[in-house]
RNA sequence: GGUGGCGUGGCCGAGCGGUCAGGCACCGGCCUGCAAAGCCGUUUACACGGGUUCGAAUCCCGUCGCCACCUCCA
């Protein structure tokens, strides 16, 4: 049982190796916080929740930390763009970042993607920052900028392997047109330390050897990562789109100050919308409060967790309609099963073991779609098993199932995605809908089938649905 | 110009040289008073053109089309 991982740097599936037996580190990189997180958000969370649930499921220890990126040319620009709601004109940097932070969070919570170890917030970890450009310096990797900017960049031309992520050769590469060369010795160089400008709040600038001012983008990364896996880790993670420049600059810096930095990257696929990448300019983008709108919060998080996490999901009307479909067989067959074996011998958890097929596939670069084909067969044998009254292959079955569900954050009857079920409201339509449900059989037993269809449609119509079973009828609110 | 990825049946989506993916949808059967749910079965595939091989969706060459990244990006 070795953990195979598909290795962005050597572009080869790679045995999992972790550098201390049992344990495993991994660093990924979180949004920053300058406006409402989209579905892509959630997806990149995601992935590397799963990653986390299987890597725990194989007994490994796991360290996920996931960075806020809370300052940022962006997050400044936006603050100073203020904001047509009155309420919030004047509001600073730092509170917009977190409010958005808290957005974050919130979504995340939402689709069960698990708390990380630690959520480091880049403010938070300035001097480390600082402490990484100075060795830089010191080892001739970095050099203040030639104008009075207060400026530090990397020197790309220092690091000879430069590029090695994406395999790309710096000559190759072409100029961003908007490139403003200010005082780099090379374009493709890049900031490290940005000097304090006179119309940024004082607020957003901290005092450095080289004058006040703030990180660069990358840095922070690089700094928070070693600050809380160590220079050396298992695996750093992001989404596609950080390869270049963000982890290629991660890694040129890491390295060149004498970090080992990560031994696996990993990057998980992009969440398009009708075949097009959401932007801002498109305004094409989903944010996450819609999306869960759409749909209850598990639906989306089997839709976004059921594509493998390297392919592109192309998002698209009617989409999370048959995530629901699929889902439903799901639910409705664990609801099933534990119905009919409630009171016999069977009854109970029993044992909550994946299946040898289920675990292969999740072993194999986190193959969930061919997961989810185990998962969805088994549920189909289990179904048959209930209708040749097989208990015991039922119980088996139900407890695969079940351990399965959980170790994608998909079972239907966890904690987390139990809505108002309990209260008064429930428990008055209960006793409703049961007092409809003792008519329509008492008219069944008479053969008075007009009045029990009348009962059943009314139900339909108000958004019940019934279900006759050996176990007895049984109603359901269409979702 | 450079780097990387993709093109599978009505839709989504696995597959990495030989026997089944799976889900959704559709159709037929069983079950049911009729349904629903469930089970069984059928039907549609590998962008195109060559090549290698006993055998190719899978490997090689070429063509076409699509996408991503090349200093804002999950």
């Amino acid at each position: 049982m070795t953990i195979r991982l598909y290795d962005t740097k050597t572009q080869a599936l790679q045995d999992f190796v972790p550098l201390v037996d049992g344990q495993a580190g991994l660093y990924v990189c979180g949004p920053t916080v300058q406006s409402s997180p989209h579905i892509g958000h959630l997806r990149s969370a995601l992935v590397y929740d799963l990653w986390r649930r299987w890597l725990v499921y194989r007994g490994f220890t796991v360290t996920l930390v996931r960075n806020v990126t809370d300052i940022d040319d962006k997050i400044l620009a936006s603050a100073s763009q203020g904001s047509s709601q009155a309420l919030r004109d004047g509001e600073p940097w730092w509170a917009l970042a977190y409010r958005y932070e808290l957005e974050f969070t919130d979504s995340y919570r939402r689709i069960g993607v698990l708390a990380p170890t630690y959520e480091p917030r880049a403010t938070a970890s300035i001097s480390e920052m600082q402490a990484l450009i100075t060795r830089l310096i010191d080892l001739g990797h970095a050099y203040p900028a030639t104008d009075d900017s207060g400026d530090v960049y990397f020197d790309t031309a220092s690091w000879p392997t430069y590029g090695e992520l994406t395999r790309q050769k710096p000559g190759d590469m072409v100029a961003a047109t908007d490139a403003d060369p200010r005082g780099k010795r090379a374009p493709q160089d890049f900031a490290l330390w940005k000097g304090h400008k006179p119309d940024e709040p004082e607020s957003a600038s901290w005092r450095s050897p080289w004058g006040a001012g703030r990180p660069g983008w990358h840095i922070e990364c690089s700094a928070m990562s070693s600050r809380y896996l160590g220079p050396h880790f298992d695996i750093h993670g992001g989404g596609l789109d950080l390869r270049f420049p963000h982890h290629e600059n991660e890694l040129a810096q890491s390295n060149a100050a004498g970090d080992e930095f990560a031994n696996y990257w990993v990057h998980n696929g992009l969440v398009n919308v009708n075949g097009q990448k959401m932007s801002k300019s498109l305004g094409n983008s989903i944010f996450a409060a819609d999306f869960l709108d759409l749909a209850r919060p598990l639906v989306v998080r089997y839709y976004l967790g059921a594509a493998h996490y390297r392919s592109t999901i192309d998002y698209h009307e009617g989409a999370l309609v048959e995530a629901e479909a699929a889902l439903d067989r799901i639910e409705v067959f664990l609801t099933r099963v534990t119905r009919r074996l409630e009171d016999t011998r069977f009854a109970g958890s029993g044992a909550q073991i994946v299946p040898a097929d289920f675990a292969e596939a999740m072993d194999d670069d986190l193959a969930i779609p061919q997961a989810l084909g185990v998962l969805h067969d088994r549920v189909r044998a289990g179904n048959a098993a209930l209708d040749g009254e097989d208990l015991a292959a039922a119980a088996t079955i139900r407890g695969e199932v079940i351990a399965m569900t959980e170790i994608l954050g998909i079972n239907p009857h966890a904690p987390e995605w139990r809505t108002s079920a309990g209260s008064p409201a429930d428990r008055a339509l209960d006793a409703l809908v049961e007092r409809l449900i003792e008519d329509r059989e008492k008219a069944r037993s008479d053969r008075d089938f007009a009045s029990a269809d009348r009962i059943r449609n009314e139900l339909a119509e108000a958004g019940i649905s019934l279900e006759d079973s050996p176990t007895g009828t049984h109603w359901s609110i269409e979702q």
